[in-house]
DNA sequence: CTACCTGCAAACTCTTTGCAAGCAG
DNA sequence: CTGCTTGCAAAGAGTTTGCAGGTAG
């Protein structure tokens, strides 16, 4: 049967990779729901459209697309790995997060990247340079309280 | 029995925990190890000098640790947690890690950690500020491939 | 047609928990 | 003594894998 590939099934093509409706389902699903996924926060929204894919081709595909650059995996330290759509891939802009170590909320902030563009840019070459290391990727990731819990611990 | 409590041990007292062998053991292991130990790795380490302590002890000991912020707790994507020794109770100065996605080698480097000092206290206030958000640790990690994995590939 | 892809169930790994016994303070 | 700590075994959670059947190209 002649599949109809989308946007998404003709990257993963490029790719060398099938155009399967799963994969295009959760490239879709990443595209339109807010960030930080779980696999099984995917998979609860395949589900809903597709019913018969399973949770294995979640955690496949997400490897798939972590491999390829096309999605980066965050780890907020709850136990579960989380996704979003790599700034190329996106139409978010780059940003980075706040992480609150209580409620594991995240908050995605893009003030000042200008200025770290330009300053990480630095650091990443000079690094490049000092330890013969290619790197294409950073995590830059603030951590404490956020304002809710914050108060719910005053009134303890 | 009366139990003579080194400098960790005095620590751990001084934030309401009993000084018992066990923990004084670990703490001594992570001043005098390289960095970014696994729980595992702890384990094996501990085991060689008293096989009667046991792994759960380790994980209890170092959520224990990590909640006085003792220690940080660290993820290099390589589906286990890794911990070191927190600035203030180390002799190692404050730095970043500069991790291999191939091989999962860590290199901890500190090029530059004084303009980042500077530079990462301006973005803490400005969000602490603006998201009204209490600030006590981040992460900064460049990932990439380091020289070895980067040669190898080469000859694939 | 063929190699890649999939769902299912089982396996695996790391981590956490319940409990009775042990020990620090 | 008393309540925090511990080791063990078992449970839990998230992720990975083997395999037989399915499908994209």
């Amino acid at each position: 049967m002649k599949r109809h590939c989308g946007i998404w099934g003709h990257r993963l093509r490029n790719y060398g990779f099938k155009c399967t409706p799963g994969r295009e389902l959760i490239l879709e699903i990443l595209e339109t729901s807010e960030e930080h996924l779980s696999p099984e926060e995917i998979y609860s929204k395949v589900k809903d459209e597709h019913p018969e894919i399973g949770l294995t081709t979640v955690y496949r595909t997400m490897e798939i697309l972590n491999n390829l650059g096309m999605v980066i995996k965050l780890d907020i330290g709850d136990g579960r790995a989380r996704y979003e759509l790599s700034e190329d891939h996106s139409k978010k802009s780059h940003h980075h997060h706040l992480i609150c170590s209580t409620c594991k909320k995240i908050i995605d902030y893009n003030d000042f990247v200008e200025d770290e563009k330009v300053y990480l840019l630095k650091i990443e070459k000079a690094l490049e340079k000092r330890h013969n290391f290619k790197i294409n990727n950073h995590v830059i990731q603030f951590y404490g309280k956020c304002s809710t819990c914050n108060k719910n611990e005053e009134k303890i």
